[in-house]
RNA sequence: GGUCUGGUAGUUCAGCCGGUUAGAAUACAUGCCUGUCACGCAUGGGGUCGCGGGUUCGAGUCCCGUCCAGACCGCCA
């Protein structure tokens, strides 16, 4: 027998039994008289205990003789613990051991396997499978199956169907580099891994399955980040014969119960707000609005006045950090030095101190009067003891900067709370956008979006301002959704596809099979895709998404566990009719 | 494609203006310890200072190159 009980169940109610239990060694406290192992599984830790008075001489030499992580077996009798330990569930009680089977021994590991780990970043990736026994990793993973089973809980319970799409799939043109996979059978030609489901989700509906959903595996060859991983997992859904306001109140729904089920939170209607307004007031389409620092534009208070660098710049933008007043003068000059680095890259940063009393303090109040500092903090919403903070250049990217610093003070002044919980719906995202590389439009979100009704009429004068009936859902500053109305109708499709400068043939080429299915009787129909490694982490209080995925890559997009991706001998590539140029 | 930060004991790090034998904590080993739970105490072993080149009487330290890791910009419909 392996186990009658694992390291987590039991209580001072199984006292007096005779019990078998496996699992790997925490660790041995050894006080000489006394020995205690501390032994670990996924379900929780129970203390053994061995001693001169009870146990064989032969036994306690053996236990001396384990090492960490050694998976080992005891028989032995649960006992109740002259000194308890509140912090484990099973602290009152320990089992004294009367057998003990070493079924594997361990090296030491290269790192200490506790909730504090001394681990790097780059160990603990190449012995993924050691790190997932630290308590924090092994949660994260069982909390990302908990969402996993609410999410099929909840849309099921709603008629949504899960159905599988392929992963061999054809390179599409728009958006970002495909993975592709040579074809052995089909030489010279190469399938392409999904970026997204998203044209089988349509076929699905032109397929009557009415609301599909799938929690489904998406590659994209792009470089890394903290929340970006080369294949990640969407929740993906579509749904027919519905508005947008039936997709973003689906959408509400399934947060909402999940915020409720795993985080314990209850959240009210999901605010909206329109692509422009979060540039504006925000400098970002994905705002945190767990906190205020809004941003106010101060060109006509700012300019032409004689302050040379703000009069020859197209935006004048700033914000009020609350309390910030209190700021040193080297704390202003670093966050100066902050927003110069490359990364940012603002020219520099003005300040104005307003201090308790009203009274302002700044670098350029020589050439702003009092009464014009007083109107630019009633502007920022300042209060006394604010520090406003100032940015000025070319619109756009100055947004993006002060964006960036807005952040950054929120960080610095513990605003970012994990456990609080603000979704917001970004609406009016633009349709198209104009890339000046290749001299076309592009589809903000893809070919596939549904321009706003109401828009429609302009595609042709002014195709620029043509809204999309599209949304993004932003949870604390994190974009984790994002979708649209579908294009149903043949002829708005054509319309888009030459926007975009396909030709006929060009479309029919590449999205045939869609326009095909579209000629048989397409109900209309939109959809959403949640990042769920996104999402999972977020409900783990947490912003990386590489410790709620068993084995992540690593920055560089490789998979340091089992060293991939590798190079494939000689006889591999003539059968896949590839040949490696150097 | 680019910017920044880092690489020193198994691990996490310190190492100042270039100067004698490169330190700490932890891990590991041995011994002691009558209730530990991050146990404690004592002793011990453990280093190609990422790699290559340069400057210098002398380089862990300065310079150049390179590799690796992380964060970010570009990119990510």
């Amino acid at each position: 027998m392996y186990r009658t009980h694992n390291c987590g169940a039991l209580r001072l109610d199984n006292v007096g039994e005779s019990v078998v239990l496996s699992g790997w060694v925490q660790r041995i406290r050894d006080k000489g008289f006394l020995l205690w192992i501390d032994l670990r599984d996924r379900y929780g830790m129970t203390q053994l205990v061995m001693d001169k008075a009870r146990t064989a001489d032969v036994q306690v030499r053996q236990a001396r003789a384990l090492g960490r992580e050694y998976v080992i077996q005891v028989r032995g009798e649960v006992v109740v613990r002259e000194s308890k330990n509140e912090k484990h569930p099973t602290g009152e009680i320990e089992v004294l051991v009367r057998e003990l089977h070493v079924l594997n021994p361990s090296l030491t590991p290269p790192f200490t396997l506790a909730d504090e780990t001394d681990g790097g970043a780059d160990l603990r990736m190449k012995y993924r499978y050691l790190d997932i026994r630290r308590n924090c990793i092994r949660d994260n993973l069982l909390l990302r199956a908990k969402v996993a089973q609410a999410v099929r809980n909840y849309l099921t319970s709603r008629d949504f169907v899960e159905i599988e799409t392929p992963y061999l799939i054809k390179s599409t043109p728009e958006g970002a580099r495909d993975f592709v996979v040579p074809s052995r059978v089909n030489s010279g030609e190469f399938y392409a891994l999904p970026q997204s489901p998203q044209t089988h989700k349509q076929l699905l509906m032109v397929a009557g399955m009415d609301r599909y959903f799938q929690l489904v595996r998406c590659f994209r060859d792009e470089d890394l980040r903290a929340d970006r991983q080369p294949e990640f997992t969407q929740i993906d859904c579509e749904m027919s014969f519905v508005r947008r306001t039936d997709v973003l109140a689906a959408s509400e729904g399934l947060i909402r119960y999940l915020l409720r089920e795993v985080a314990g939170v209850t959240v009210g209607a999901f605010p909206r707000m329109t692509y422009d307004e979060a540039i504006k007031k925000y400098g970002s389409d994905k705002p945190d609005i767990r906190f205020g620092m809004t941003f106010g534009e101060l060109n006509d208070l700012a300019k032409g006045q004689g302050f040379q660098i703000f009069d020859s710049q197209e935006l004048v933008v700033g914000l009020a950090v609350p309390g910030g007043a209190a700021h040193s003068r080297k704390q202003i000059d670093a966050l100066t030095e902050w927003v110069r680095r490359p990364q940012i890259g603002a020219q520099g940063l003005t300040w104005v101190k307003c201090d308790e009393t009203g009274r302002f303090k700044s670098p350029v109040a020589r050439f702003f009067n009092p009464e014009v500092l007083r109107k630019w903090a009633a502007r920022l919403q300042a209060r006394p003891g604010d520090l406003l903070l100032v940015l000025a250049g070319e619109a756009a990217a100055t947004r993006k900067r002060l964006g960036a610093l807005r952040l950054e003070m929120a960080k610095r002044l513990g605003l970012r709370k994990s456990d609080a919980f603000a979704p917001l719906w970004i609406t009016d995202f633009p349709l198209l956008e104009w890339d000046a590389e290749t001299q076309r439009y592009h589809a903000v979100h893809h070919p596939f979006t549904s321009p706003e009704p109401a828009d429609i009429s302009r595609l042709d004068s002014e195709p620029q301002k043509v809204r999309a009936d599209a949304y993004d859902l932003v949870l604390n500053g994190i974009e984790i959704g994002g979708g649209s109305i579908r294009i149903s109708n043949r002829e708005l499709q054509a319309k888009i596809f030459e926007l975009l400068g396909f030709s006929e043939a060009d479309a029919k080429a590449k999205f045939g099979f869609l326009l095909n299915a579209f000629e048989y009787g397409a109900p209309p129909h939109g959809g959403i895709a949640f990042g769920f490694d996104r999402l999972v982490a977020l409900l783990g209080g947490r912003e990386s998404i590489r410790d709620f995925i068993a084995f992540p890559k690593n920055n560089a997009g490789r998979d340091v566990v089992i060293d991939a991706p590798a190079k494939i001998d000689g006889e591999q590539l003539d059968e896949l009719h590839l040949k490696i140029s150097e």
